[in-house]
RNA sequence: GGCCAGAUAGCUCAGUUGGUAGAGCAGAGGACUGAAAAUCCUCGUGUCGACAGUUCGAUUCUGUCUCUGGCCA
């Protein structure tokens, strides 16, 4: 009976590295659209209007290339690691109802984990509640925060560091609307991993570079190609909106906020263009870290992309 | 040619009332459950421009030189 469990491709590794490459020769392997469909796993990737900044596949390769969960939100609307697993849940159910073999790509490792070994059941963010506990920070400081912290949920606040505020917040944000430690939600959460929600079978591979000077090249050329092909402008025009603000996730994205601050003439151009490529590579560099203690990582490669989707296609 | 200001970590700079020096950025490692392309933690020996002088001791004071920037010719 566990040969009847349908497969699941994830492939994942740091932005640059040629992940979209391999997704979409493994979706020609597989015989096209009409048998397999890719899911972006990318926190950028959602929102409309970021193309060029995102090195979001061009429309033209998502017409033969059909990906779930691109363009799905607009840039003032918040999405989640939660929204993801929800909204992925969803699309590779409706993709095994037609026949087609989901491919799960992107960069975005928070996601694809939670989606992987389940998400607790907390409660989502409420912008008020969050207005009030950012005043109670400004007010009485982090150090104090977190001594509640301690008297609440002490396991909690052993392991988020005060200066971690955004972590701080949402640990108190989920005791005092739930009465419920976020801790205790963590360890209960593992039960719901994708095999036994679906139920599916997951075979991953990671695309990681053999190097990360070649990785660091990589992300600088297709930087450069950016800006020829508009970034700033791109920019421009979500500033030009003006309900637009540098402090909502879309907006803190990389190349963006460093664009942002260049068009606000904060920063000169090279400043923007050097600080972009640093965050870009600290980004790529945060993956790896993701990547390095991955549990259950099938195939690992640096090889053509033609060559992992080929091993990829024998696994499945 | 004259005057002034610089010369300290890969970069920008702080500092030492004389006891061989530290921030930010970059870089490396790590954490991570509704903001994750986020947020946070850890990691800094470098002929303190060169040479000489004063001194127990100079990166710090003095002199000369080299280089850089500015002003005046």
């Amino acid at each position: 009976m566990a040969e009847s469990v349908s497969s699941v491709a994830v492939v994942i590794g740091p932005t640059a590295a040629g992940k979209t490459a391999v997704a979409m020769a493994l979706q020609d392997l597989l015989g096209g659209p009409a048998k397999a469909q890719l899911i972006s796993a990318d926190s950028a990737l959602v929102y409309r209007g970021m193309d060029i900044g995102t090195a979001k596949p061009s429309a033209a390769e998502l017409q033969d290339y059909p990906h779930q969960l691109i363009d799905i939100r607009d840039p003032s609307e918040p999405y989640s690691a939660a929204d993801f697993v929800r909204d992925a849940d969803s699309v590779i159910h409706q993709a095994l109802q037609q026949g087609k073999t989901p491919i799960i790509v992107g960069g975005t490792m928070l996601y694809v984990q939670r989606f992987i070994r389940g998400i607790a059941e907390l409660p989502s963010a409420d912008p008020a509640q969050r207005e009030n506990l950012q005043q109670q920070l400004q007010q009485q400081g982090a150090i104090a925060l977190h001594e509640r912290l301690t008297q609440l949920d002490a396991v909690a606040a052993a392991k988020i560091h005060p200066n971690n505020h955004q972590r701080l917040l949402r640990a108190l944000e989920v005791i005092e609307t739930t009465g419920k430690a976020i801790s205790s939600q963590w360890q209960n959460a593992d039960s719901g991993g994708a095999e036994q929600r679906l139920p599916i079978k997951l075979i991953t591979a990671a695309v990681v570079p053999e190097q990360r000077e070649v990785l660091h090249t990589r992300i600088a050329t297709r930087f450069d190609a950016m800006l020829q092909l508009g970034f700033v402008a791109e920019v421009e025009k979500l500033m030009q909106r003006g309900d637009l603000h540098p402090d909502l996730p879309a907006l803190r994205a990389v190349g963006y906020r460093q664009a942002w601050q260049f068009l606000r003439g904060e920063v000169s151009h090279a400043d923007f263009v050097a600080k972009a490529l640093a965050a870009t590579r600290q980004l790529a560099k945060r993956q790896l870290t993701w990547l390095r203690q991955w549990p259950g990582i099938d195939l690992q490669s640096s090889a053509e992309p033609d060559s992992l989707a080929e091993q990829l296609l024998q696994k499945l």
